[in-house]
DNA sequence: GCCCAGGCACCGA
DNA sequence: TCGGTGCATGGG
């Protein structure tokens, strides 16, 4: 895990000596965070308590840490704590990083603010979700595996399969009275055969693709830090669609929500259609030729108006 | 039964 | 390059 820049300044130990507050930057919404992450009952890689707190198992430098993340509203600040794990310096450290990272606190929001108040579907979108950031998926190898099984399924199908999927091969720790899971290490899924999936139902193609997907991040070929991924967008889509299973879209996908290429777009995506179309009010799903009129004005930005749309769907 | 879900690989023209 | 087809499963 590393440590970026803008999160280090704005790390500090608690007052009270009971982990690190973190500063975020405005506009930032606990509430719409908060929303996205209990989008499905069936998420078992993080839980919301009815009090609001996030409570998320972690490896750190090879460990597993059980952290707890609370808002602070009145104070523009998140609180981190360990409730299992360790409670070094270091260990807190990262794990906050973890959560500037999958809260997209690195983000300039205000610009892509500027560009989309205006924007006739963007514009009410953005000012009816004030403050919603991209909530990622920090490491690759999830990400890539997450758009994998999201392939040409209903969501809720999808939470199922992960939810076998990470009960199955990954790695638990309980707390009071709680089971909580990290994802499946790329090793343990690079040493299984497709058969092995097909049980948790798993398409076979699903399973090839998630065991080779396995095998080249076992090989550590699938480095976010590698040169491949970070020499532009058009580099980064040709290396990650050389990957079996990986089109267009599983790459935009894995691009927008885990390396933050704001122009990520998974414009195949069946859910952003189904927003454009409610959101103008069609009959049917938009054309090619009307997606394309109506996103020109994003460029740029693709993956803050995707994330936006996403959202509307679960509005009234 | 039919169509659609946060698609993709493969095939033939 | 482009369009058609099979794939697995669940819900409306």
């Amino acid at each position: 895990m590393n440590m970026h820049a803008d999160s280090q300044q704005s790390i500090r130990a608690a007052a009270d000596g009971d982990g690190v507050v973190l500063t975020v930057p405005q506009p930032f919404s606990y509430i719409e965070t908060l929303h996205y992450l209990k989008r499905s009952n069936e998420e078992v890689l993080h839980r919301v308590t009815e009090d609001g707190r996030i409570l998320k198992l972690l490896r750190v430098r090879d460990r597993p840490l059980l952290m707890e993340v609370s808002n602070d509203e009145s104070r523009g600040e998140l609180r981190i704590r360990s409730l299992s794990g360790g409670r070094e310096p270091e260990r807190l450290l990262e794990a906050a990083a973890y959560v500037w990272e999958w809260f997209g606190l690195d983000a300039d929001l205000n610009a892509f603010y500027r560009m989309a108040s205006g924007d006739p579907v963007l514009g009410p979108l953005v000012a009816r979700h004030d403050g919603l950031r991209i909530i990622g998926v920090p490491d690759l190898f999830e990400a890539l595996c997450w758009s994998i099984i999201g392939q040409q399924i209903t969501l809720s199908f999808a939470y199922q399969l992960k939810k076998r999927f990470v009960q199955t091969y990954g790695e638990a720790v309980d707390y009071e009275g709680e089971r909580y899971w990290t994802f499946p290490d790329p090793a343990a899924i690079a040493r299984l055969t497709p058969d092995d999936l097909r049980p948790l139902q798993f398409s076979r193609s699903k399973s090839a693709f998630l065991v080779g997907v396995a095998r080249e991040a076992e090989s550590g070929a699938l480095d976010r830090t590698s040169t491949a991924l970070r020499s532009g967008f058009d580099a980064a889509v040709a290396r990650l669609t050389s990957l079996h299973g990986i089109g267009p879209w599983s790459a935009n996908y894995a691009l927008m929500r885990c390396l933050r290429y704001p122009e990520a777009f998974p414009i195949q995506d069946a859910g952003i259609h189904q927003a454009v179309r409610k959101l103008l009010g069609l009959e049917a799903k938009p054309s090619l030729a009307e997606l394309r009129a109506l996103y020109a004005p994003w460029a740029g930005w693709e993956a803050f108006a995707t994330f936006y749309l996403w959202r509307s769907l679960s509005d009234q």
